[in-house]
DNA sequence: TTGTAGGCGTTATCAT
DNA sequence: ATGATAACGCCTACAA
């Protein structure tokens, strides 16, 4: 394997000096016409393509946003996702580090701060408060999907989701609608407040009930509801995959969704959408999700903005209504 | 925000050389232990942190193994968690690029090449067998989860995965064991072989129905096999998702497994664990996956290889039992 | 054990 | 418009 092609190589090649190939394969001005060409053909020819370890050495500037994500999970992935494309626009690259069993939130950190990232987008991170605002007084950091006082943050509207769930299943004509809350989870307190806004506001029962993040969890939940003397008409549970459970254990008892309750969920993960399950659910709007987080770091970076002050920024989510709510029969 | 301290730095409040610091922080020989000490202290202190990009562009080696992934993907994030650990044994690190709808797979390696890493693990890549071999060409490549020619591929045996299913259902006393086939999919020839040859060695009939990758499918399998006069025992699924649509499907139809008919799956995805569904499956060994991709890679690094041949490394899947096969009543 | 010098591939500054 | 030259932060001889 001969050794990759060098700015020297292409100016050698090109007969002219490396710092007018600087020039040229920056699209940077003072160069001509033709030297621009023959340049780019040159470079093309022997398949050059600068060295971005050398660039950011030389730069003042990585250009870099480091981003930690739960490998495998969907929401997680759909950010990454959005990311990328929002932040190529701006002319930076992103550099992702997974955070996984053997590979904790602390260490992915310190890989992106080690790497000279210019700032961080901490998806759904996990760590302590106090950490965070100690990382954050370091480096520009945004939290996206994950409350947090004294850092930057970019989420979902809890509460107004909360509402519009809520809102959609009384306009089914549903009286009993059960909330199945997610304890400590980011943004259970929002969900469960916007539930009992709406129920409220609707002059119908509050009934909340323990529910969880887990299919386990909802499956859990669905077995009190049997063991109750009535059955709700409806039940509206924190994510899709506790509505899940509780589907799965309604249906194996007998009882049919939606004709008998209509469920529905929260996140609109792909499982809600792609199979025959059909979830009723909320929308979170990663793409805005992911722009507003690269914006804000931007405004970190470009030093526009107050180093005190962190910004709370909310995205509205959206209804997704699917096959398992119906009108109440 | 201040300047990041450099190796200077260290060196001028160490009271010694860069060279000196340098050694120290690479753990190299010709240093004393005090000075290591002392060293150590101040890079301590004022909080230094070698610059990878730096170190990079000085050595000859990046120290990098590049790994394309499907972000969301579970069995994708067991693979690059357990890469984690394989590359850090051996000092190397992990640059990841997530393929994602605005990110496709060509970006993804483009980045990781310009990135310099040194070598490539390919997770279930999509592209053409040609562009394949073409990239292998040029920087060394293993595939994981994919047969290829031509290119180092890992994988795991999934003919010897496919018996160890049948011949766990055999065990169970079933006699009429349905295969719903997976199509073109990766590893989906091989599951079918291995189904054949389990149901034949055992005197039982082959009964191959059309299946898929999605719930939809095993939905849509599971619909056929209720028109049919007669249910069978058993239904092994091509992997867990079409196994969940047929679990699903007949047990909306009154049918309840598994007592009436055994369900299993392959993968073993965490849906099949995590949940009360407590699906039966086949496991596929991550981290033996992710090691011997790794170690492939080493040899390749090393230039101890042959260029011109690849191998086709196999891994044992393992049998999972759960609750959604038992004994034929 | 320690220090000095040179260079990795690029970009920025200053001449020409 | 072009080219020489000096960094960027680090590592690797080699010399002391």
């Amino acid at each position: 394997m001969t050794r990759r092609p060098t700015l020297e190589d292409v100016a050698q090649r090109a007969g002219c000096s490396r710092a007018l190939v600087s020039i040229v394969m920056r699209d940077a001005v003072g160069a001509s016409d033709l030297t621009r060409e023959r340049v780019k053909q040159v470079a093309d020819e022997i398949g050059y393509r600068p060295d971005p370890h050398a660039q950011r050495l030389r730069r003042h500037r990585s250009k870099l946003v480091g981003v930690t994500f739960a490998a495998g999970q969907e929401f997680h992935a759909d950010v990454v996702d959005s990311l990328y494309v929002a932040t190529e626009a701006l002319g930076y690259d992103v550099v992702l580090s997974a955070v996984t069993p053997h590979h904790d939130e602390a260490r992915a950190v310190r890989t992106l701060v080690d790497d000279r990232c210019e700032g961080l987008v901490l998806i759904g991170p996990q760590i302590s408060t106090r950490r965070l605002s100690e990382l954050a007084s370091r480096i520009p950091v945004v939290v996206v999907a994950r409350r947090t006082r004294g850092v930057d943050a970019v989420r979902s509207d809890d509460v107004a989701g909360a509402v519009l769930g809520v809102d959609h299943l009384v306009g089914l004509g549903h009286r009993r609608i059960v909330y199945l809350d997610g304890g400590r989870a980011p943004g259970a307190a929002e969900r469960l407040r916007g539930y009992r806004r709406a129920v409220r506001a609707a002059g119908l029962p509050e009934l909340v009930a323990t529910g969880g993040l887990t299919e386990r969890d909802g499956a859990d939940a669905a077995s009190s509801l049997l063991a109750a003397d009535e059955l709700p008409d409806a039940v509206f549970a924190f994510n899709d995959r506790c509505a899940l459970g509780v589907m799965d254990v309604l249906i194996r008892s007998g009882v049919s969704v939606p004709q008998q309750v209509s469920v529905m969920g929260f996140d609109d993960s792909p499982l809600a959408g792609l199979t025959h399950i059909s979830l009723t659910t909320i929308r979170q709007d990663c793409v805005a999700l992911a722009r507003a987080a690269v914006a804000r770091l931007m405004e970190r970076l470009e030093g526009t903005v107050e180093a005190a002050d962190a910004v709370d920024v909310v995205c509205e989510p959206a209804l997704v209504v699917r096959g398992s709510t119906i009108p109440r029969l």
